[in-house]
DNA sequence: GCCAACGTTGGC
DNA sequence: GCCAACGTTGGC
């Protein structure tokens, strides 16, 4: 099993939006990053777990976890001339964009700040912490998942 | 709201 | 294929 990690705006969607969905389970849309699309594409697999990141906020950081449950196929919001994902290269035929299916696992007892990730050495090799990093989507390692799950308890 | 860092676009 | 211009990300 991968460990992963995804980044939104939760003005746009939070953890608590997916919480919400029908079988608390969202489509991962509007992703328009080569490299982000690629790992959706190629490298998520059924049961990979994910860590939920909000960026853009006051509080920058890990909020949640949650579990693919529907590899890679073509993202739909990119046909759509209506949609501000709108990709007029991307086609049903050949398809420039694709997206996973995400459930919602379970919030983090507490929200695990970006300010308090950065300060920890065994985690200076994720992109997350670089500076200027901006990958919306990124592979965790086994330790790394491990070791950021035994900060959630204070 | 600022701005550094980065990715993409398009002229040449 | 280079690279300037532009747009976006995202922390602060």
């Amino acid at each position: 099993m991968n460990y992963w990690l995804m980044k939104s705006e939760p003005e746009a969607f939070s953890i608590d939006d997916l919480q919400n969905m029908p079988q608390q389970t969202e489509h991962w849309d509007g992703v328009r990053n080569y490299q982000a699309r690629n790992m959706m594409r190629d490298q998520m697999k059924l049961g990979d777990k994910v860590f939920f990141y909000h960026s853009n906020c006051e509080m920058p950081g890990i909020v949640g976890l949650m579990e693919v449950v529907r590899e890679g196929y073509p993202d739909h919001t990119a046909f759509d001339p209506q949609s501000k994902y709108f990709d007029p290269k991307s086609t049903p035929e050949q398809p420039r964009w694709f997206m996973v299916d995400i459930k919602y696992i379970r919030h983090t007892r507490r929200v695990i700040p970006l300010t308090e990730l950065k300060q920890q050495e065994p985690l200076e090799n994720m992109p997350l912490v670089r500076k200027g990093n901006r990958l919306s989507i990124m592979p965790v390692r086994n330790v790394e998942w491990d070791y950021i799950l035994r900060l959630e308890n204070p």
